[in-house]
DNA sequence: TGTACATCAGTGAACGCGCGTTCACTGATGTAC
DNA sequence: TGTACATCAGTGAACGCGCGTTCACTGATGTAC
């Protein structure tokens, strides 16, 4: 058709745009190039123009995740989740919202089940995007004056816990939904309420 | 060939077994039904004198995964779980032999990320799956003489926790081992050492 | 207890379909003179 | 600045393959008389 390279470069991010949302949706193995394309708004053929196969593809969708999520664990705006306390972010990151949001949202619990079967650059780009995550609720637990060893040990179990606790509820949204929802306040409860295992 | 019953039986059985290993190695979709009959050692054709689907199957898989799992979260010995002290268990569940062992372990955690892509039917097996886990842990919290409703809210929250270290920890084992480890300890640490976060 | 027959768990070929990938072709973009 | 041509992002048909499922057939099991 004959396309401009700055058009060439943005089609190139619509296909992994669409890519990304239809992996969150209905998993990797399950969304074929065919249909990818098509969602993208072009045919089959022209996917080996910008990636040289769908691991590739896989690859480049777990980067830009990844790299977008930055700062922004429920896939909102970045400055704006910068300025939150721990507290607010978990309540939005464990909120009906964000749980109903998979394509959107924190792309380590999107992911997290693929993660093991995905590729090797794929799954390098997911290790990478977790241990910023991390780093930076650690640097958080440092500035309020815990020990670089405490900082990091909370901040692993806090974004384990918060990844469970979205997992879980996604997993059983469609068929219970209370006990989502009760899941969702548990793990709220745990983060940021009166600890009730004492 | 002509079978009897009691062999037939044995037969669905194989298939079952074969089909769960398979599907928490390789995730559901990725396991045909020409390879999953090989591997439980028959030919294609017989699958639906079983079945009347693969969906008919996932389900039966995900019956069996949660029965076998009650009181054995780590999938082990029923009857050494039950005697184990909630200390212990988290020890056990968070430990790398369980982290590896994805074939066998709790299907809670294996089948996380599958789950909310399932059949109906193999849903709601999940999901009654985890309702019987929480319900367990928080019998447990009762009986240390929490409220009901403090014992339930630390049930859910500790297995959320549990759940996310294991999904993350094996996420990424395979690019980056040290962090594995790392997360598994920090989960282990929470959940049965000295908070950190005060 | 023996014989005749229906049942049904097996086999393995075949069905239509969608998969990831390749290919010949098109035509505007971008470059060289 | 205009013309000639190479580039390359598109199109859409086709490749071999494995998918879930169906089918005709086999023959020991299990039942009826």
């Amino acid at each position: 058709m004959g396309i401009s390279r700055e058009q060439a470069a943005e089609n190139r991010e619509a296909i992994i745009e669409a890519a990304e949302r239809l992996f969150r949706e209905h998993g990797v193995d399950a969304v074929g190039l065919t249909a990818l394309m098509k969602a993208a708004g072009f045919t089959q053929g022209g996917f080996y123009n910008h990636f040289k196969s769908k691991d590739a593809l896989v690859a480049a969708v777990m980067a830009r995740a990844v790299q977008a999520s930055k700062g922004a664990l429920a896939g909102g705006d970045v400055a704006r989740e910068a300025a939150m306390s721990p507290e607010a972010r978990a309540e939005q990151y464990l909120s009906v919202t964000h749980r109903d949001d998979v394509a959107c949202g924190c792309p380590m619990a999107g992911f997290a089940g693929d993660a093991p079967r995905l590729g090797e650059e794929a799954q390098a780009c997911y290790a990478k995007g977790l241990a910023d995550a991390i780093a930076a609720m650690t640097a958080a637990g440092v500035g309020q004056g815990l020990s670089p060893a405490q900082a990091t040990q909370a901040a692993m179990a806090r974004f384990a816990q918060m990844v469970g606790t979205l997992v879980l509820s996604r997993a059983v949204v469609n068929v219970d939904p209370a006990l989502s929802e009760a899941l969702l306040a548990a793990g709220r409860q745990a983060l940021n309420g009166q600890r009730a295992d004492a």
